[in-house]
DNA sequence: CAACCTCTTGACAACGTTGTCTACCTCGTC
DNA sequence: GACGAGGTAGACAACGTTGTCAAGAGGTTG
């Protein structure tokens, strides 16, 4: 800047107010100023201006895991909506550590973020205090934070989604409804864990519940386990997307009723087409984005507790009669 | 910082070395000065440390669209490598706009990242030479840069993964094979449609080439004219991903020999396997990340242009016999 | 012609760090 | 006791912007 002002012949306050589109400078002048800009190829240094404004313009998302395609989607829409404010977006997967969670929202806060969305891992956010009491706005986005704070949250409705799958399955026949699902500890999963047991009240068996990281010989187990039962089960409720796919898989093609929590890509090409209880992540990551704005642009209401619905998607496997599988 | 001094009763560049560890301070000191910090919940301001330090630790990231699983796939590996070297990482999408792949990276470029990954959208390239010569280096990723412009890539090997899928193909029998895949003014498209031709040669038929954007009515009437006419495919090469599931949805259970270029989930689930040509996003990512690294570190060779192999996965699709469609 | 106003421009400080240089203290050595 | 070495600490400038304030030129008004 200081080249371009005296390659122009003007002070570098004047260069500023070109840069800016500030007021107050004779055309000619800035006519002269914007050459010399192109012939040095100058552009702005935005740390420095940070220093000096104070605002980064910049957004921190932290999510479980970029290629998670549920994760990708709410990225995407982040993404969007922080594009049309002007700003940039920082983003880190946690993978699910509440350590690299932690370190990644702490970096971010250094970079002096304007706001940050996060999906949690952990269930501690006490860390994150100081940052709230400095004004940094945050939201929570799929997961609640950990006890004792209260921020805006935007959750999808886990537990109504959980339960329109039983009663769906229920409305079919079937009564003996397993539930596959991740660790307990993961809000989502015990979400959904709980409206699958309220509406099945008293044909719940805790056989039929397994809850676990979704490798395939892990559900390859459970399952054999559960169908091996003297009553197994007749349906399957499978507790999120990658459950989903790897219980799938563990079938091996054995028709059993299915209806998963989450859409993925191709649920309607298999065959039986996957019945499944469908967030729209995308539309999670816009209200989540656009919350935050309106925090940035001075809201300063009470914590926001967003639900959002979800929809069964009807397409064959969630509509098959419970015959006992061989 | 300031106050941190203040409180621990000591100067500004002490705190400064105790913050960065620095030898040549007293334990006790940087205790005191430790417990300031703690009890003011201080934390370093990067902004300023960037604009004295002149390098910001932050790479960018220009990619297509985050919510298409190969370039996230690409972003998580990226990611797992910046994250490892202590850096951060600005992504963006361009969603295949050339304007939108230039803001991005002159934005990124204003915000002084160290270095950038590209996947370009456009073909002119040369608003980067500023950049370029003042030391910033750029990895281009799955797409090379426009003309005039030598600069360190790494592809997939396009054209080899199409020739093998095509000369498969031929293997089993099928001697009118089609071509279904994005525009040709995308490089990958242009390249695979390259191998498609080279290993068909005399078997090449342009009315068997349909190149458009993915939009399942486009491709539903590509698909019907072409087995409208006197001798039609017997089995279809699509040019990726989006194409091949956008082809099966199309194609509506009618069973067509196929293969496809991009492996997908779910593509071992259908009926038949989908069989594909593989590319590794995440080695693409890795590799491209590494590259820049090495960059940073100081290499100054000369650009490097990495081919990186694909692989056949047999599943069932390619495998069909070339059975007339009805 | 004086007083005032507007338009354009510039000087200067400040943002929060860190690199450089210097100063002090203590210890060991001759 | 003088001297140098090594360990510890601080003063100060600089990084590249932008906000504040002031100053000069030129025009208008009474």
């Amino acid at each position: 800047m200081k080249d371009v002002a005296s390659a122009a012949g003007v002070a570098l306050k004047t260069v500023s107010r070109v840069v800016n589109g500030e007021p107050g400078v004779h055309p000619a002048t800035a006519e002269r100023v914007r050459a010399a800009i192109d012939q040095l190829g100058y552009s702005r240094n935005e740390s420095a201006r940070v220093l000096r404004r104070g605002t980064t313009a910049t957004i921190g998302l932290v999510i479980e895991d970029v290629a998670d395609p549920f994760y990708s989607g709410l990225s995407r829409a982040v993404e969007a909506v922080v594009i049309d404010h002007g700003c940039l977006l920082l983003s880190g997967s946690s993978g699910e550590e509440p350590g690299r969670e932690r370190e990644l929202v702490e970096t971010f806060c250094a970079r002096r973020v304007d706001g940050l969305i996060v999906v949690p891992a952990g269930d501690d956010h006490t860390y994150l205090r100081p940052e709230l009491e400095a004004g940094t706005p945050v939201v929570f986005a799929d997961r609640p934070p950990g006890a004792g704070l209260d921020v805006d949250t935007v959750l999808a409705d886990n537990a109504g989604g959980a339960r329109h799958a039983v009663r769906h399955l229920l409305g079919y026949g079937h009564r003996r409804i397993a539930f596959l699902g991740d660790d307990a500890a993961i809000f989502t999963a015990s979400e959904r864990l709980r409206g699958y047991q309220e509406e099945l009240g008293g044909l719940f068996d805790e056989r039929l519940v397994s809850m676990r990281p979704p490798s395939e010989e892990a559900v390859r187990g459970d399952l054999g386990r559960m169908f091996a039962l003297d009553d197994p089960p007749t349906a399957l409720f499978t507790g999120n997307g990658r459950y989903t796919v790897t219980t799938l898989r563990a079938l091996a093609g054995r028709r059993v009723a299915l209806v998963g929590f989450d859409d993925f890509e191709l649920a309607d090409l298999l065959d039986p087409g996957v019945s499944v209880v469908a967030q729209d992540p995308a539309w999670m990551g816009r209200v989540a984005a656009e919350l935050l704005f309106r925090r940035l642009r001075g809201d300063g209401g009470p914590p926001e507790h967003i639900e959002l619905p979800v929809r069964l998607m009807v397409r064959g496997s969630g509509e098959l009669p419970p015959s006992l599988p061989t």
